[in-house]
RNA sequence: GGAGAAAUGGCAGAGUGGUCGAAUGCACUGGUCUUGAAAACCAGCGUACCGCAAGGUACCGGGGGUUCGAAUCCCUCUUUCUCCGCCA
């Protein structure tokens, strides 16, 4: 979320940005100062009765020890007095903390300056294209995934529907081990490129969803595994399924205070991600273009709040590498005001021309969140004027799996068989998928 | 699942009702000394908020209570450790 004190002092351009959004709430801005200042003044008197009372004390307890209990009496009047007073303001404290919260997790991230105006992804702009010329499949080799994992028999979505339900499939044989190779592959490059490894936790407690901003935001998009204890009402076991790595892996450093010298930190994991996809029904959900399960392999850095721009472009080109690398054509939006995820600056979307489905399917993510996540998160530096600063938080897919799989499938099919990236055959151990 | 113990600053660890935001050691930062380093010595060293400032307030796992006053007493929750049981 946004800081209160960033909101004050950048009123104007915050409504102006927010406008690219196209968000609708614009009151809660000027909503948000005006429970802050409530929450200054409070403080004010509270901090000042408070003051009394601590000083009374010790006052009454000197008195005591000198026997003069009469005196002593008489302030505990007044403190007792205060008491009252301080309760109630102590309670409108809560409440407006509460509601200033409140308000703040309902305000998106400001986007930055390049980010395009426009309300949906058609909105988007072409920002670069790692290709010549759109492939173009043979007549006899222009099968769809979903055909050409029956016809090999590598991927089983009747099987995945019959063991949990739909959007589970079951990869089978050498399906079972292009993954298996692609996640190596994936984490390999990572490693090569800096990123130190990680096995994160799959399940996450509500503190690391609120952190990274999936919760309040994305609550029903999560599968949430809590169990009734009793009947009060208390819930054991009360855990969120990850929708990314970006969980459990930003919040490595939730409440942490790092090195000003360490930046920036680069980790990747492999995890399996579970979206509910609530809402999207029958729109592109065939074969692997959108599953409940999908592995993928995400990079994350945390770094300093004036090399995170610099950081965000030195991840495109790691996700660029890959995509070179698995020869799969592909280009570079810029998402616009409208599409951008509501923890995001700036999010640049990685798509791969799926030729036999004679479309473009996003295959990464990846996005610069400034201190939106690291305010929630309290994720901070020292910086070289001693003074405490948040710091900036990136994340990008590199890469997901199921997308990858199918745009894999049906670019390098042949009427042999499917062929394997050169770059791929060291993981696959395997040419072709006959 | 059963029994017991514990939770204090970056770490270790004292503190059982007022003078405690908290001893001490280590770590860290600056300085003295040294050709340099080490050692020794001196000084500094939590976070957030309010305030122009002086200064003030809150925080000793979380929440609640007792008291004029709580790290310290009471209740409750959570977590960790040890032992037993079960188990990939």
């Amino acid at each position: 979320m946004l800081t209160v004190s960033y909101i004050r002092e950048n009123t104007a351009l915050v409504k102006e940005r927010l406008t690219k959004r196209g968000f609708g709430q614009m009151d809660k801005i000027d909503e948000a100062i005006s429970l802050d200042d409530t929450r200054k003044v409070t403080q004010n008197e509270l901090d000042q009765l408070l003051a009394e009372n601590n000083k009374a004390s010790k006052e009454i307890g000197a008195l005591f020890k000198q026997g003069k209990r009469d005196e002593a009496t008489e302030i505990q009047q007044k403190v007792a007095a205060n008491k009252e007073t301080i309760k109630g303001l102590q309670a409108t404290m809560d409440n407006t903390k509460n509601a200033l919260n409140e308000v703040l997790y309902l305000i998106p991230n400001v986007p930055h300056e390049s980010v395009p105006a426009g309300q949906t992804d058609e909105d988007n702009e072409v920002f670069k294209t790692g290709y010549e010329t759109l492939p173009e499949l043979d007549a006899n080799a222009s099968l769809p995934h979903w055909e050409l994992a029956k016809k090999y028999d590598i991927i089983d979505f009747e099987t995945g529907v019959k063991i949990t339900g739909a959007g589970f499939p079951l990869f089978k044989g050498k399906g079972a081990q292009l993954k298996r190779a692609l996640i190596n592959f994936f984490l390999y490059e990572a490693s090569e490129a800096g990123y130190l490894e990680v096995m994160p936790p799959h399940l996450v407690n509500e503190k690391s969803a609120f952190g990274t901003g999936q919760l309040p935001d994305k609550e029903g998009q999560m599968y949430h595994t809590r169990q009734p204890k009793g009947d009060d009402g208390a819930f054991v076991d009360d855990f969120y399924l990850i929708p990314t790595a970006e969980v459990p892996v930003t919040n490595i450093y939730r409440d942490e205070i790092v090195n000003e010298a360490d930046f920036p930190i680069r980790m990747c994991g492999h995890t399996p991600c579970f979206r509910r996809e609530v809402g999207s029904y029958g729109k592109d959900v065939r074969g692997l273009n959108r599953v409940h399960q999908f592995d993928k392999v995400e990079i994350v850095q945390i770094a300093h709040p004036d090399k995170s721009y610099d950081t965000l472009h030195e991840m495109l080109a790691h996700v660029e590498g890959l995509l070179n690398k698995l020869e799969l054509p592909y280009r570079i939006l810029t998402l616009c005001g409208g599409d951008l995820g509501f923890t995001s600056a700036l999010t640049y979307d990685f798509e791969v021309y799926s030729a036999a489905q004679k479309k473009w399917l996003e295959v990464s993510s990846v996005s610069n969140f400034e201190t939106f996540q690291a305010n929630r998160l309290k994720l901070r530096f020292r910086n070289s004027d001693g003074k405490m600063q948040l710091a900036h938080t990136l994340n990008g897919s590199a890469l997901a799996l199921a997308r990858i799989v199918a745009c894999l499938l049906e670019n390098h099919q042949t009427p042999d068989g499917i062929r394997m990236p050169e770059a791929l055959k060291a993981y696959t151990r395997f040419e072709m998928i006959d």
